[in-house]
DNA sequence: AGCACGCCGACT
DNA sequence: GTCGGCGTGCTC
């Protein structure tokens, strides 16, 4: 018997021991009995000397994938996960292969599309009769150049049959689709700049070399990843590219579609359906797929010739899972780049300082494009409106209502940008200022006077909008702050003819929504939008003519270090909404503290000086990235148990062994939402200067919960490295 | 994480 | 007597 180590869904820190009478190459899929019941597994090394007693060995039942293995560079970034985020192998495992993968059942592999022509023999047959136009012209379709059979189908319904006749008389001969099919010329002419720096980028193919695209919204960085990408898939490898909210930006798709139309791409991303999901995943690894576009999840997909890797919008924090295995897709791009030696590409118009901080460190070349593409378009002009001495009206200023106003008698499109959904943020009573919180999380409950409830943003708490206060029994319930539906049932008395459309999460829940409201206001349909964070990512609306912002000063009083730097970066990537292609643009900020570094940085649309400012304050508190972080989090029903297997832990590691002298400890403190969903939530964070060190702490405090969390069954722990919730 | 094993209260 | 509550501990 051959004994393997094994990767299973179990919460282990090892991988388990299992027997087949030969031995299995790395990576193979197969299903095996783990407590009675049958598992998928994946194999990790064969031939190994087994640690546990030889009767409790299982046999490996069936081998689901015979004929592929999961990549050996594809084991490495997952070993490497696994271990940087101190998180069980085989979950980190199972967490990168989609669902049809982790079912102990074997997956028939996707057959590659097929591309039709007459063979030598058919070259020589006569056509069928003209009097039968429909096979005639098949034949003639066949005739011309290879096609596929939805082109043949689209010629003739009953295309399948006639081909199958002919391809039995030898008449008709079938090919795989190439996987990347001729690049059509660009339409588009790359500027001085980009073209300077798609130069960089190719002189660097096949090998490692991270590279900052530092591009101002509009500056077409676009179109360097795809003159990059066109390249690299010339010369027959393939490209993965990472973005945001895939689901939030058709236009990109429409025009990967059309710069590369016959280059076979696959989209990977929490909402693809589990099956399509699967043979995607299945087409990477084979070769079959030349173009992985995908969200976060996507740096998993295992290819089988990578030649290329995009960041788009690297800044953007949901690169980073907040939950389970908390990786940042950013990151691991970066180290898988290195791992197979290709170049790899960050973009962003306002780079995440870490990612600023390592192109000035010289760890990452910086490519700039400071230029608008388009030659006419403009940088919108920015307005700081100082609000303190200005009287409000639901929010809104005389100077703003006014802008609104004359922009819709224009005949212009103007955004409010808020981030709120609701009504508002809160209620209260007027009598004794009881304000209604949700009683599971720390947080404020939001109106939504539409639907008649409170809603917790948090967890799934809801109610019916009380008629009294629960404390003093009156009546009079104010409702606090404005909300998305609130400006948008204001506007609507203001500018009673204006069509006014709002966008935030509340509707646009389901898949398709997004695109039907894009359509709407692409048509001209819409007068005035009002919406949260998602009406800020990627669109391009050319007629946007005026921004305005409301109630941005929130994130000011935020005790997140970064709360700045992702305000000026939402900031900015808004006002870039304003003024593309022809149309100037101007962008009004309703803030109470114009004077705010944030605010300054923004109205000269400058993310140096503001990068540059930011980077020398965290360097002088020693915070990222000056610093590696890691947070150690517990959770219990309440905080004084939370705290207390941190505290304990604490106090066991500074007895018995010390901690690197690099590493600092902070806490245990509550988290800044320190109740959620009905638990009580405390960390302590791990600092150092040394990554090794951090790692090193890490694996002791590891070891230490491990222990613990026996005393303490009912608190729950986890290690989140590189933290971006506080 | 599941899921069995195990040791004490309220039931036919 | 036993049905089942969920605390404890292991998984190849």
């Amino acid at each position: 018997m051959i004994y393997h180590q094994l990767a299973l869904n179990v919460p282990l820190y090892s991988l388990l021991t299992y027997a087949h009478p030969t031995a299995l190459p790395a990576g193979t899929r197969v299903a095996v009995r783990f407590r009675k019941r049958l598992v998928a597994a994946i194999v990790w090394e064969s031939n190994v000397q087994p640690k546990i007693d030889i009767n409790k060995i299982l046999p490996i039942e069936t081998i689901l994938s015979e004929d592929w293995q999961l990549p050996a560079d594809w084991r490495a970034l997952l070993s490497f996960t696994a271990r940087y985020y101190h998180y069980p192998l085989g979950q980190a495992v199972m967490a990168a292969l989609p669902k049809g993968l982790r079912q102990p059942e074997a997956v028939p592999l996707p057959h590659q599309e097929l591309m039709y022509t007459l063979s030598t023999s058919g070259r020589l047959q006569p056509p069928p009769p003209a009097r039968f136009h429909k096979q005639h012209a098949l034949w003639q379709c066949l005739q011309s150049a290879p096609v596929t059979l939805q082109q043949l189908k689209a010629k003739h319904t009953q295309a399948t049959n006639y081909l199958n006749q002919w391809q039995q008389q030898g008449w008709v001969q079938a090919k795989p689709v190439p996987v990347c099919g001729s690049i059509p010329a660009s339409p588009y002419q790359l500027n001085q700049q980009q073209q300077h720096a798609s130069t960089l980028i190719q002189a660097k193919f096949g090998q490692f070399a991270p590279f900052l695209l530092y591009g101002i919204t509009g500056s077409g960085k676009t179109e360097v990843y795809f003159d990059i990408m066109a390249k690299v898939l010339q010369q027959g490898r393939q490209v993965l590219f990472l973005l945001p909210e895939i689901n939030l930006t058709p236009q990109l798709m429409q025009r990967v579609r059309q710069r590369f139309p016959s280059t076979v791409t696959v989209i990977l991303h929490s909402q693809t359906a589990a099956g399509q999901r699967t043979s995607n995943y299945l087409q990477a690894a084979l070769g079959q797929a030349a173009l992985v576009i995908g969200t976060r999840l996507a740096v998993f997909t295992p290819m089988h010739n990578l030649g290329l890797i995009v960041v788009d919008e690297e800044h953007d924090y949901s690169f980073k899972q907040e939950s389970e295995l908390r990786y940042q897709a950013r990151d691991l791009a970066v180290w898988r780049a290195q791992q197979i030696n290709c170049p790899i590409v960050l973009g962003s118009a306002t780079p995440s300082l870490e990612s600023w901080y390592k192109a000035q460190q010289g760890a990452y070349q910086l490519l700039q494009l400071s230029e608008r593409a388009h030659a006419s378009a403009q940088l919108p002009q920015i307005h700081l409106l100082d609000i303190r001495r200005l009287p409000l009206d639901n929010g809104l200023s005389d100077v703003i209502k006014q802008k609104l106003q004359a922009n819709f008698a224009n005949g212009g499109l103007s955004m409010i940008y808020l981030n709120r959904r609701g009504f508002a943020p809160a209620l209260f009573c007027t009598a004794c200022g009881h304000i209604f919180g949700c009683p599971n999380c720390s947080a404020k409950m939001v109106l939504h006077q539409h639907a008649g409830q409170l809603r917790c943003h948090h967890c799934d708490f809801h109610q019916r909008i009380p008629h009294c206060c629960p404390e003093c029994g009156n009546q009079d319930l104010t409702a606090v702050g404005q909300g998305t539906q609130r400006i948008e049932e204001y506007l609507q008395h203001l500018l009673p003819d204006a069509r006014i459309l709002r966008v935030d999460r509340d509707n646009t829940a389901h898949r398709h929504d997004w695109a039907a409201i894009y359509s709407k206001i692409m048509q001209r349909q819409i007068d005035i939008l009002v919406g949260t964070q998602m009406l800020a990512k990627g669109h391009d609306f050319p007629h946007l003519n005026l921004v305005v912002v409301l109630n941005a000063d929130n994130s000011l009083y935020s005790a997140d270090f970064r709360a700045p730097e992702r305000l000026f970066a939402e900031l900015m990537q808004v006002s870039g909404r304003a003024g593309r292609a022809n149309y100037k643009g101007e962008v009004w900020v309703q803030t109470r503290q114009p004077e705010h570094k944030v605010y300054q940085a923004l109205s000269t649309q400058n993310y140096v000086t503001f990068a540059t400012a930011e980077l020398a304050e965290r360097q002088e508190l020693c915070m990222p990235p000056f610093s590696h972080m890691a947070a150690i989090r517990a959770d219990a029903k309440t905080m004084r148990e939370a705290q207390e297997l941190l505290r304990q832990a604490l106090q066991g590691i500074e007895q018995q062994q010390s901690l690197p002298t690099s590493v600092s400890t902070f806490g245990p403190v509550p988290m800044l939402m320190a109740r959620l969903a009905g638990y009580e939530r405390a960390q302590i964070f791990l600092e150092s200067k040394n990554r090794r060190d951090l790692h090193h702490s890490i694996t002791i405090w590891h070891s230490w919960l491990q222990h613990l969390e026996k005393i303490y069954p009912h608190t729950r722990w986890l290690i989140d490295v590189d933290p971006l919730e506080m």
